[in-house]
RNA sequence: GAGCCGCUAGCUCAGUCGGUAGAGCAACGCCCUUUUAAGGCGUGGGUCGCCGGUUCGAACCCGGCGCGGCUCACCA
């Protein structure tokens, strides 16, 4: 302690005598470091030095008195007018008119102006508010009033220096737009464009209804390992990492379904994981490396079940986030309210144009059906290693997935792309799985759980075989998740959700890099 | 990975036919006691993304590279 406040003198001491001597001779002496700044940040550094050396460095102040934010004196105006009110945040704007001044504090809720005249608060001290610059962060006690034109504003009577801005703000009428900066430098694109600390605040208020609803609905939260040996539970190439203490290859989790199961098998009955998952795969406007997912499984349900909880979930999420379940993204409307349409994917593929697979019999067909449809190019292996479920799958993603724009959950999938799903009741091919789409894009992939551990056993090799075929997405074995079922695990319903994508709808967002405060990026150099 | 587009002052953007760069905001100096994209007068500020080539001369033309955006491919 003592050691900070020795450095803090020496510091002072340091400005203190840069201060003292001439301005010129200081330029030519500070050659270097200095000079290669820009002027602005230059002259920034310089009011600093000068603060610091008069004892008044805004950096050694540890607390401020915040009484009041903007929106509260605003919406509050009628009982606050005429009292004494203190308010703290970075000066946006400063419209000097002589011997008043008026500035725009803005803090986390919006901005308020501020009114400061020589006249109230003493000659000296308005003098020095004059130096300070945009992006200064401040606080102001003063009187609230309004102004000749109708502006709620706060009457100076002090003002304080909280923290120097050593670099200029972006423009304060367009703004900060280059996209690449917005992201890369999150904390400038906060400050200048109020549209995206709207939607952070709605993606905090979409995480926190989730989490309300489920726990309302006796779920328990667990966390689950993000590290481990195998990477499994989804179709997705993982990040890989080394742990040196185990001297050890582990990769970084792709999905919580295994884990969360085992909860099940222990008896949580109802537990949900919201998290990080990560995929080393392609970055574009749905997909950042890490994304954020939340699995829930509940005991007992089946995806009949999962499909109430969906739909309400969302519609929930979007009155809490927007103040109703119909909401505008890109220019259509979605209506999110309870039930969603449901189709089984045979029947998708039929109403837009597709095959009637019903009719479909043997792969041979399929496959015959695959070549006169022009399905080669979505096929993920080749044609004859293909089954009729990859290419009903294929059919599906060609002629529905783009028309499903209204929430719409698709049933049944093929059992050859489903290796975790329990088989539908007398139809072993099918599965009793769903995936919900909005706008054409899949939000939530759920299905009543493949409890069987001899099944589940035989669809890992399966998986196993694929990855021979050159499917480098094939589930990986997991050997102790197949062994807690043997333990048994009861009939139970699951589902993911893709918390980015559901931000994204209900904030209007094109890209998922614009619900995502800190998206990967390549470094600069 | 491929194609297209972008990168010029702190920010938002101009920049003609190849002749060593401009505006607005911001900054600096001055005037102004209810302004609000305040106003008025004046001043300073540039590695034109980087490297190379063509040319007497390159922000501009050519090649390569970097970063970003979009589209496609890949992918939940």
């Amino acid at each position: 302690m003592s050691d900070d406040q020795s450095k803090q003198e020496e510091r002072a001491a340091v400005a203190a005598k840069a201060a003292a001597t001439d301005p010129a001779a200081d330029a030519a002496a500070d050659e270097g470091a200095e000079r290669s700044l820009p002027e602005q940040a230059r002259v920034r550094r310089e009011k600093l030095a000068k603060l610091q050396a008069a004892g008044k460095d805004p950096f050694a102040i540890v607390k401020y008195d915040q009484t009041h934010h903007s929106v509260e004196i605003k919406e509050g105006f009628e009982s606050l007018d005429g009292r004494e009110v203190s308010i703290a945040g970075r000066m946006m704007s400063f419209r000097d008119i002589g011997k008043a001044s008026f500035i725009d504090v803005q803090d986390r809720d919006g901005r308020i102006q501020v009114y400061a005249k020589a006249e109230n608060m003493g000659e000296e001290p308005y003098a020095a508010l004059k130096t300070y610059d945009l992006g200064d962060i401040i606080g102001v006690k003063g009187k609230v009033f309004k102004t000749r034109r109708g502006e709620i504003s706060v009457e100076v009577s002090e003002v304080t220096l909280l923290a120097k801005a050593l670099e200029p703000l972006p423009e304060k009428f367009h703004g900060l737009k280059d996209t690449e900066v917005r992201y890369r430098r999150r904390y400038l694109d906060l400050v200048m464009n109020r549209d995206t600390m709207d939607t952070f605040r709605k993606r905090t208020r979409i995480i926190s209804s989730i989490r309300e609803y489920l726990d309302g609905r006796d779920f328990i939260e667990v966390e689950t390992p993000i590290l481990s040996t195998i990477a499994s539970g989804a179709a997705a190439r993982p990040f890989t990492t080394k742990s040196n203490a185990l001297n050890l290859q582990l990769h970084l989790r792709i999905a919580t379904e295994l884990y969360l199961k085992r909860c099940i098998v222990g008896g949580m009955e109802r537990v949900y994981d919201m998290g990080k998952n990560f995929r080393n795969e392609g970055i574009d406007i749905r997909h950042n490396p890490e994304f954020t997912m939340i699995e829930l499984y509940q005991a007992y349900a089946d995806y009949n079940d999962m499909m109430e909880l969906c739909e309400n979930l969302v519609a929930n999420a979007a009155v809490k986030a927007t103040g109703s379940t119909k909401v505008t993204y890109q220019g259509t409307e979605i209506e999110f309210k309870a039930p969603w349409r449901r189709l089984t994917m045979i029947d998708a593929v039929k109403t837009y144009g597709g095959p009637d697979f019903a009719n479909v019999k043997t792969d041979e067909e399929a496959r015959k059906l695959a070549t006169e449809l022009g399905l080669e190019d979505e096929l993920k292996k080749k044609l004859k290693d293909c089954t009729k479920g990859d290419i009903l799958n294929a059919a599906f993603e060609k002629f529905a997935e783009e028309h499903l724009v209204q929430p719409t959950f698709i049933l049944d999938y093929p059992t050859d792309i489903s290796p975790l799903t329990k088989q539908k009741p007398g139809d072993p091919t099918m599965t009793e799985r769903f995936e919900g789409f909005v706008y054409g894009r899949e939000i939530c992939n759920a299905y009543s759980e493949l409890n069987d551990p001899i099944v589940q056993r035989d669809r890992f090799a399966q998986q196993a075989k694929e990855r021979e075929l050159g499917d480098d997405e094939a589930y990986p074995f997991d050997e102790d998740f197949c062994s807690s079922l043997e333990v048994g695990m009861p009939p139970t319903g699951g589902m993911g959700i893709g918390i980015d994508r559901i931000v994204m709808f209900l904030t209007d967002a094109y890209s998922i890099r614009d619900v995502i405060l800190f998206p990967t990026m390549k470094p600069t150099e």
